[in-house]
RNA sequence: GGCGGCGUAGCUCAGUUGGUUAGAGCAUGGGAUUCAUAAGCCCAGGGUCGUUGGUUCGAAUCCAACCGCCGCUACCA
């Protein structure tokens, strides 16, 4: 009896780019429902553009569109990004629709029937000038601990208090900067609280992994707390019904929209969206980023519970993805947009990189940019394809393309294949894509063994029916490795189904053999990865400072400083820049953020200087040597510490690893004047 | 500050309920080959399993302390 399984993927803000961080959860999905579907379960995917908020109405704003428009335009750009990826949704649907709104405002009045809203006045910054209230991260300001400026109003990154943004020292809308006003409003809140016992019910019954049920744990020690659900307008996002100007906040209508994307795909296809939500005839299965347990393993089950509807069989948490072992960052070109990548290199490269790396814990994931090109080269390339490579065009050129039978050391090999398939599946559905490469890689190496063994290269100057034999075993060999990557791997299978001369490649396939058969011409499966691809992505990943969208969370907002008072022409030509070339650069012993450079400034007066830069945390020496910068030649000269420093180099960013040094294009001599 | 996680070969990671000489892939060195996408095969080097102490006949595996790295800290999305 096939399973029937509901699976989600969180919802995308549609407030920027997908990247290759959001590409770990939705690959790590379509696998997982790629594998359910060739199980012969019925699986469907669904997930939708998360388009409410703050952020999104001012994203409208600054761009003079509509909310409505640029969701629009977001709506599209993701679809595209994830149909590059072969990333296959039943439906990827929207927030900001009709069956979102019916759902939340359902599920809102069944909560408040339930006695499970109540109204609270609360506290909160305005900003007059923009006519809208400030959400904690749209106020800024000075810390109220350590005095660091510009920081947000929840938090503060330099000495990570956190405190509310009332008490921050001079605080200032992050959009205009005009100060703002308290404001007492009155708010909707989600007693929380009220369903802690089927909470902890739920969780102990398996509804997330342990890690995190440990992590939930601490939570509720805690205590569960009322969850501000209301918004004051203008907000983008769905009234509250019989208020004039409230809004749902976002995150209620959000995760409500897995819900709305199921029901509007029942809706076109002619199935019960009760039935398939509710009857537990479908297994439901969320697979969310580990940021937000907070909402699908408390909040959104909660809400469901009192709303009368059944919250999910099981959440699938995963962790963060770093690149080279840091996270993203846009300076390092580390932060790539799926529209990026596709253009430098095939998707299968990351599905099946991230396949080799994912177990089900909540562990991050780290994609290591060289380890990236050896393991799609040597295992994608060189084990899997190369297996289909040795065998097909000898088939074709020499032996018609027709398969004969197996003999007995080919039975052995393709038994030993097939004997791996139930251990695979149950990787598969374990979620641990890593060890179930891994065996599959195992596999690869065997059978690439087995042509080693039987030499057809050599058998087949003698012995046409015996080379066919082996080449028979191997053509089996590469049939079953595919069915088995084919969840990863969905274009590859297809030209490797093509070359089979076969129509299906499932898993009851493995079962049988291919006798007797005539192929197909053999094409090329998969190119290797050149690295000049990889570094020209990274190149066109990195930051340029031109004008980009506004970014999400996962990148620190950059907020304009004020600008200091109007200075003439006079007042800058007082400062000599000049292009300058890093001759050496190593660290200063007992210094931990200084480096010594040795610079080039070109012939006299510029000579060679010394300079102490505090930006050793942002590079290396190494990277640093040969580089041209921008100088401040006629600094007057400084005794430091460690030295004398006769000048400065330019250079942008808050401190610490955020720090990017100027430079000047192509052609630039040391010693030019910058003006 | 509180809480949680991690630390195993150069790199990325496996190591099940503690039990024979600690594994894989990639990278490195050597060899024999040439069907194949400079792929594949064979062999080798390389780890005091973060440190210290404890429990045990026996610990990478359990306990404690310490060091280092990372994350979370909920009305941010």
């Amino acid at each position: 009896m096939p399973r029937k399984i509901v699976v989600t993927s969180a919802l995308p803000y549609a407030n920027g780019p997908i990247h290759i961080g959001h590409l770990v959860e939705y690959l790590q999905t379509d696998i997982w429902v790629r594998f359910q579907k060739m199980c012969g379960n019925q699986c469907l995917y669904f997930c939708a553009d998360d388009t409410h908020g703050t952020p999104i109405m001012i994203s409208a704003r600054a761009a003079g569109i509509t909310p409505e428009e640029l969701i629009e335009q977001v709506h599209k750009e993701h679809k595209a990004d994830f149909d590059g990826f072969h990333i296959e949704f039943d439906n990827y649907y929207s927030t900001h629709t009709p069956e979102n709104k019916y759902f939340s405002e359902l599920i809102f009045k069944r909560l408040n029937q339930a006695g499970s809203i109540v109204k609270r006045n609360v506290e909160q910054a305005y900003c007059e000038n923009c006519r809208m209230s400030l959400p904690d991260r749209f106020v800024r300001g000075t810390c109220p601990r350590c005095k660091a400026e510009n920081q947000y109003g929840d938090s503060c990154e330099v000495c990570s208090t956190t405190y509310q943004p009332t008490d921050l020292i001079n605080p200032y809308c992050a959009t205009c900067r005009a100060k703002p006003v308290l404001r007492t409003s009155e708010h909707y809140f989600f007693k929380l609280a009220d369903y802690e016992t089927q909470l902890k019910d739920l969780i102990a019954g398996g509804y997330a992994q342990k890690s995190v049920a440990n992590k939930l744990d601490e939570w509720f020690t805690t205590g569960l707390k009322d969850w501000d659900i209301s918004r004051d307008g203008p907000y983008f996002g769905f009234k509250i019904p019989g208020e004039e100007n409230k809004f749902f906040y976002v995150w209620l209508d959000a995760p409500i929209g897995y819900m709305a994307s199921a029901k509007n795909y029942c809706d076109r296809n002619n199935l019960d969206f009760d039935n398939l939500w509710n009857s537990g005839e479908y297994e439901l299965y969320h697979f969310i980023g580990k940021v937000i347990m907070y909402f699908h393993s408390l909040f959104f089950p909660a809400m469901l519970i009192g709303s009368g509807f059944r919250p999910a069989n099981k959440l699938f948490v995963h962790g963060f993805l770093t690149v080279n072992g840091e996270k993203m960052s846009k300076s390092r070109g580390t932060f790539i947009k799926a529209s990026t990548y596709i253009k430098y290199l095939d998707p299968e490269y990351l599905r099946y990189y991230y396949a080799s790396k994912l177990t089900d814990g909540i562990d991050d994931i780290d994609l290591r940019i060289e380890d990236f090109v050896n393991k799609t080269n040597s295992n994608l390339v060189g084990k899997f394809a190369n297996l289909a490579s040795r065998s097909g065009p000898m088939l074709t050129k020499k032996l018609d393309a027709q398969l004969g039978r197996l003999d007995q050391a080919g039975r052995e090999l393709i038994n030993k294949l097939a004997a791996a398939k139930d251990q695979i599946i149950k990787d598969y559905e374990g979620l641990n894509f890593a060890a179930a490469v891994r065996t599959i890689t195992a596999l690869a190496d065997e059978a690439n063994r087995y042509v080693e063994q039987n030499q057809p290269w050599v058998t087949v100057k003698t012995d046409l029916e015996k080379t066919r034999a082996t080449l028979t075993a191997v053509v089996n060999a590469v049939r079953i490795l595919t069915i088995y990557l084919k969840p990863i791997l969905p274009k590859y299978s297809q030209k490797v189904q093509q070359f089979l001369n076969v129509d299906t490649l499932t898993f009851a396939d493995v079962e049988t053999v291919l006798e007797n058969h005539k192929i197909n011409d053999f094409q090329r499966l998969v190119e290797r990865i050149d690295e000049k691809q990889v570094n020209a992505m990274i190149e066109e990943s990195k930051d340029t400072g031109a004008p980009g969208p506004p970014a999400d969370t996962e990148e620190q907002t950059v907020t304009a400083e004020p600008l200091k008072p109007e200075c003439t022409i006079e007042d800058f030509a007082k400062i000599d820049l000049r292009i300058a070339k890093v001759v050496k650069a190593e660290p200063v012993e007992g210094a931990d953020k200084l480096l010594r450079l040795v610079l080039d400034v070109g012939p006299p007066p510029g000579g060679q200087k010394s300079v102490l830069a505090g930006i050793a945390q942002a590079y290396t020496p190494d990277e640093l040597t040969g580089k041209i910068v921008v100088y401040l030649a006629n600094l007057k000269p400084r005794q430091m510490r460690f030295g004398l420093s006769e000048g400065m180099i330019l250079a942008a960013g808050t401190g610490g690893k955020d720090i990017f040094m100027l430079s000047a294009d192509a052609g630039a001599k040391p010693g030019r004047q910058v003006s």
